[in-house]
DNA sequence: GCTTAGGGTTTG
């Protein structure tokens, strides 16, 4: 960063002759001018990234008038780089400077009163020679390597260049960058700015190469200056969440559109963005790894905070929720997704809840099966509260990135009455003309679409605490038909061991005694130090049990013995039977094992058959439940089927309405309106178990495992539940469980480990665990408290069973 | 290196 200092003015290069200020214009050949002037005007130093800077002066004619009012007398420079940096150090307002080797533009400065032309000084010929009377003739230049220094004097050369480039080292590090209120932006300048958004869109792609931030913002001046930001990186856009958020823009462009101001990001570019709430922590939001941060920005927010609170014109960001939107309303809503499933190329489905409950109906959406991404169903209660979103066209491509658990803002969401007209979709009822439906149209237009919303943020808190809320309610009614746990006392010395289970909550709660559990209020969670004194029921098989996600019932797993009866009653019934339109029948004879009816009715979708799938399905009417077993290694799935009244009807539901493979599945009798239909397979690849169940409407029991555990530690015990986190803590699917040999063996040995059997000679492990308690009503109607294990699983393999 | 958009409801 060579500087060099002349001694006299006479030193500047004789190859340039003086020009005055007022004759500059485009046009000539400058290469060989120069002009003197005073320096009237000098901005801060903007840095534009590593070793780049800009500078803005003005410079006014030495052999004009001080107070010249003349236009023409003064112009204004652009100094780039170092040569920015050298001048911003050593140049003060009323020094006499020198420039040479300038472009000249067009001044895009609107006022009457200044000099039509400016000056950029950038690049390897651009000079300025200073003649202040401190610094006796100090001139500084930006070089290249090649130019050639030797009009230049050596001496004091090499002592300005090692106290600049030290000193230009400590500038960089504490840089001050100076904002532009938004009333002062002059046009072609670059600035810095910040401001209150009033208006914005996510990011959208543009017909060029990036994507666009569009947004408008404000400041104390009241100008509202729209922004657009062109960048080819989703993620490098401003994070901007909700109208009243603060920006910090550096680098950013001033230029005019439609006689009002614009401001454009350019190189260098960067985007802070703070909440707008008045007493919010100032968090700067930003992706960028490093970013200039101090107390000036932290009052500089607190400023814009205060004053925009007071201004009654800006708009407020809406808070409806789906508890207060009004039909036909446009509004933004803050959601967790659930689910999702493609429509059609040009719509996605979301599936969205916030915890509260709409006052009107709510369309519900049927979609195909196996094509949604996270549940395809949940409880009756909270099926109740989902929302369903219809997304469209551009909004697509940012839907298909989003995954069940998301936290979601839904900007410009319409709240659409009385629609049955789903493209590609069949409305349950198309009579429910008052149900709402949820569009989210195609176009930015009003800043339509989506952004995923982080955890840190203060909606998506208060989100989770109306939603955890709700998930404990559901919990408990869930429970309600479960066993209660009136809790007994004992007292054992523990040993001093490392827990083999580790807990997957992220609580922060240090662990307590059972008898503080005890002593606690319901609806709390706990962390405690326990060993298992006893388990129920000793029968494993026993804990494995059916639920309905609809209804939030449980029942036992029929009895074998009972479901044998039901087949062998159904292969008797030999009486006369049609088969539907839809499905082609046969006969077949089977080999005499395994024993049952050797003339079996089959029948097949002939939808199926047509594409060569007659594999994936069949109906089968008259077999003993040995056959059914047999025919399952060769078919995808299999209905059992007989004969009531000349009729195909399904069995009772308390036989497995479903084989596949080793799994059986059972219908709920309370929520499924079963019969015999073929189901809708065309551009299905693979026949679901779930798209059978749909076709006979059932609605399918989820295999569960419920288990009470008798905990214990010095201060007592504790009887508790292991019901809703029991495949977690297992490490196994109560589906393979029912199915699974290897499995069950596994559920065994695990709980013979953590609870060796009386006289054995084995140490009982200990446990850290995460306890749920919740108030539930007994049989007699009497409030009671239950305590379930939950976000527990087993860290360690388990121990060797007791070898006595 | 210097186009993109430049707020103001889909049409399902």
């Amino acid at each position: 960063m060579p500087l060099c200092v002349l001694s006299r003015s006479s030193q500047i290069p004789a190859h340039l002759t003086r020009t005055s200020i007022s004759a500059i214009c485009t046009g000539p050949d400058w290469t060989h001018a120069y002009i003197k002037g005073r320096v009237v005007h000098k901005d801060a130093l903007v840095p534009l990234d590593d070793d780049d800077f800009i500078l803005k002066a003005v410079i006014q004619d030495v052999d004009s008038a001080p107070n010249t009012t003349c236009p023409e007398a003064s112009i204004k420079m652009l100094l780039m780089g170092s040569l920015a940096k050298d001048f911003s150090r050593t140049v003060n307002l009323g020094d006499v400077v020198v420039a040479s080797g300038f472009s000249v533009s067009k001044s895009s400065t609107v006022k009457q009163k200044h000099h039509p032309y400016s000056l950029l000084l950038s690049g390897e010929f651009a000079s300025v020679y200073v003649c202040s009377p401190e610094v006796n003739s100090v001139v500084t230049r930006r070089r290249s390597p090649k130019a050639k220094v030797s009009d230049l004097q050596p001496e004091v050369n090499s002592v300005v260049t090692r106290n600049t480039a030290s000193k230009a080292l400590r500038e960089t590090k504490k840089i001050k960058y100076t904002y532009s209120q938004l009333d002062e932006l002059e046009v072609g300048t670059r600035v810095n700015v910040y401001g209150v958004v009033v208006f914005f869109k996510q990011p959208f792609k543009s017909s060029g190469t990036d994507y666009c931030t569009s947004l408008k913002i404000t400041d104390q001046s009241n100008q509202k200056i729209g922004c657009s930001i062109f960048l080819a990186k989703l993620e490098e856009h401003p994070k901007l969440f909700q109208v009243g958020d603060i920006i910090r823009m550096h680098r950013v462009k001033v230029s005019r559109f439609n006689d009002s101001i614009s401001l454009i990001n350019t190189f260098g570019f960067s985007a802070v963005t703070f909440d707008g709430t008045v007493g919010e922590p100032v968090e700067p939001r930003t992706s960028s790894q490093s970013y200039h941060f101090d107390s000036d920005d932290q009052r500089k927010v607190e400023e814009l905070r205060a004053w925009s609170s007071c201004q009654t014109l800006l708009p407020v960001p809406c808070s409806t929720t789906l508890s207060t939107v009004q039909p036909s309303a446009y509004f933004d809503l803050t959601c967790q997704l659930l689910a999702k499933a493609p429509i059609d190329s040009s719509c996605v489905l979301l599936r969205v809840w916030d915890g509260t409950r709409c006052p009107h109906p709510l369309l519900k959406v049927l979609v195909e099966p196996g094509v949604t991404d996270g549940p395809s169903s949940f409880s009756h209660e909270r099926e109740n509260l989902i929302a369903n979103v219809l997304v469209y066209d551009n909004h697509v491509e940012v839907a298909s990135q989003l995954k069940p658990g998301d936290f979601l803002r839904i900007y410009n969401l319409r709240a659409f009455p009385g629609s049955n007209k789903v493209p590609g979709v069949a409305c349950s009822h198309p009579a429910e003309q008052d149900h709402l439906a949820f569009h989210l149209h195609g176009g930015t237009t009003y800043g339509r679409g989506i952004k995923v919303l982080p955890q840190t943020n203060s909606a998506v808190q208060e989100l989770k605490r109306v939603i955890e809320g709700f998930i404990q309610e559901e919990d408990n009614s869930a429970m309600m038909e479960v066993w209660g746990t009136p809790p007994e006392s004992i007292n054992t010395m523990p040993m001093s061991t490392d827990s083999i289970t580790e807990t997957t909550c992220r609580h922060n709660l240090d662990s307590v005694t059972l008898s503080e559990v005890k002593r606690s209020n319901p609806g709390q969670v706990h962390h405690v130090r326990v060993q298992i004194k006893s388990y129920q029921p000793q029968k494993l098989h026993q804990s494995l049990k059916l639920f309905c996600d609809k209804c939030s019932t449980m029942q036992d797993l029929p009895d074998e013995d009972h479901v044998l009866g039901l087949f062998s009653a159904a292969s008797h019934d030999m009486g006369p039977c049609s088969a539907p339109v839809w499905a082609l029948s046969g006969q077949v004879q089977l080999p005499s094992e395994p024993a049952g009816p050797s003339d079996l009715s089959l029948y097949f979708s002939s939808q199926l058959m047509s594409e060569g799938k007659n594999k994936q399905l069949m109906f089968l009417k008259g077999a003993s439940l040995a056959q059914v077993k047999t025919l399952s290694a060769s078919y995808l799935n299999i209905v059992p089927v007989r004969s009531t009244g000349g009729q195909l009807t399904l069995l009772d539901l308390s036989a497995p309405v479903l084989f596949r493979g080793r799994r059986r599945f059972y219908g709920c009798k309370k929520c499924s309106n079963p019969a015999v239909r073929e189901p809708s397979v065309e551009g299905v690849e693979e026949v679901s178990g779930q798209l059978v169940a749909e076709a006979l409407g059932v609605e399918l029991l989820r295999y569960v495992l419920l288990l009470r555990l008798e905990l214990q530690d010095s201060s007592g015990s504790l009887d508790v539940l292991l019901w809703r986190d029991a495949e977690l803590f297992f490490n196994v699917s109560a589906a393979d469980a029912a199915s699974s040999q290897e499995a069950q063996n596994h559920i065994c040995q695990t709980m013979n480990s953590l609870c060796p059997p009386e006289g054995s000679k084995a140490r009982r492990p200990w446990l850290d665990m995460c306890l749920v308690s919740y108030q539930t009503k007994d049989d007699g109607g009497s409030n009671e408290t239950v305590y379930q294990i939950c976000h527990t699983t087993l860290s360690k393999a388990s121990p060797e069973p007791d070898p006595a």
